[in-house]
DNA sequence: GACATATTAGAGCGATTGCTCCAATACTGA
DNA sequence: TCAGTATTGGAGCAATCGCTCTAATATGTC
């Protein structure tokens, strides 16, 4: 059945994500991602149909990983998705780094493949369908109003502090948690928000 | 004296943002920044040294407008200052798109002329002095704590929440100002700030 | 008008990049 | 052992980009 595979996509993918997080999108040059675990740049081209597609991989891995855990969380209780953010991001750097200091459009600049844009469509769809499910059970309606005050805690907040942090190549620390409880507490509704 | 010029250095220079507002970093290319205007590209040269030396001078004109309203208002009264970068980004769509959406070191690579390096750590200077006594005025004393949680109200949420707002094209509307109000007077001392 | 000069004008060069293409290679199954 | 094939390996192509360079052009001064 051919030869063994000498690299994984995952290697080229985490190779990616290393050299994104730490030399921004322009540094993820072909030569430079094969350069990385020292493959051919053939092998590239022989798992992903060009760098876009790469790089959406990448960007929704990323996005799947954060938003797993952020959903669970949401589902629970709104406070302890705004905190799953913080440790989320020190479980996991260098995506973070990515998920924050870029956007999707700064990545990759052509169409993505149908596959991949039915994946980003069901994230899209499910991260809504908790936020909107979460702000139901925490304001009681849906407003716009409403929506704006929930993600501002939720996610706003958490990465607007957290984006200067990373920026700077530093862990965000402890007392970030407190802030963002306090203002939590300050722009959602009393009762228990569960 | 020569022949009359028929562009401005700051013709360079808004054409420049306009581009970057809307296509990023990667938009600009001298092509495309000299197509904008109708010149041609020998006349860009003419007036900046590169690509670079050009991108650092939009960079800091946009930091030096932002900061001076931020500095002023924040000399009287921190809501004042967290309010300011509201208004600011809604004077100044494309420069703020820029602002929030990237970062220096993601528009320019190489390094910088000299005279805009000192430009740059004049700026830096200005916005610590005025933090800085902000803090103590605001604190009492300057502990690294406290300088975290005066940046989150002052800086970090409002460019937080603005920042979805710019990346969708959108503008933030009013009822932002009431989350931004809130945060701060969560997370500040209840005393006068002034 | 003649000259000096500041600026426009744009063809084109060298470097880089994404990607293609063809060989070489190592593994599987019979 | 030999055919079949998945994968490596890398030279090189076409396109693009930042930038240079020379010529043309318009303006001020004598």
């Amino acid at each position: 059945m051919g030869r063994k595979a000498h690299f994984q996509n995952s290697d080229f993918l985490d190779a990616a994500i290393r050299i994104i997080a730490e030399g921004g999108p322009g540094a993820l040059t072909i030569a430079a991602l094969a350069g990385q675990i020292h493959a051919p740049v053939g092998s590239v081209y022989h798992r992903f149909p060009s760098r876009d597609a790469l790089l959406a991989e990448v960007w929704l891995g990323i996005i799947e990983s954060f938003q797993d855990d952020f959903i669970k969380k949401l589902e629970e209780d709104g406070l302890a998705a705004t905190l799953a953010c913080l440790q989320w991001v020190r479980q996991h750097p260098a995506e973070a780094r990515i998920l924050l200091l870029y956007r999707m459009q700064d990545l990759t600049t052509g169409r993505w493949p149908p596959e991949l844009q039915k994946r980003a469509r069901r994230l899209k769809k499910d991260l809504h369908d908790a936020v909107t499910a979460f702000i139901k059970r925490a304001f009681g309606k849906v407003t716009p109003e409403n929506t704006d005050r929930a993600i501002f805690a939720l996610y706003d907040a958490p990465l607007g502090i957290i984006r200067r942090y990373l920026s700077d190549n530093r862990v965000p620390p402890a007392a970030v948690a407190d802030l963002l409880r306090e203002t939590y507490n300050a722009v959602m509704p009393k009762a228990k928000s569960r």
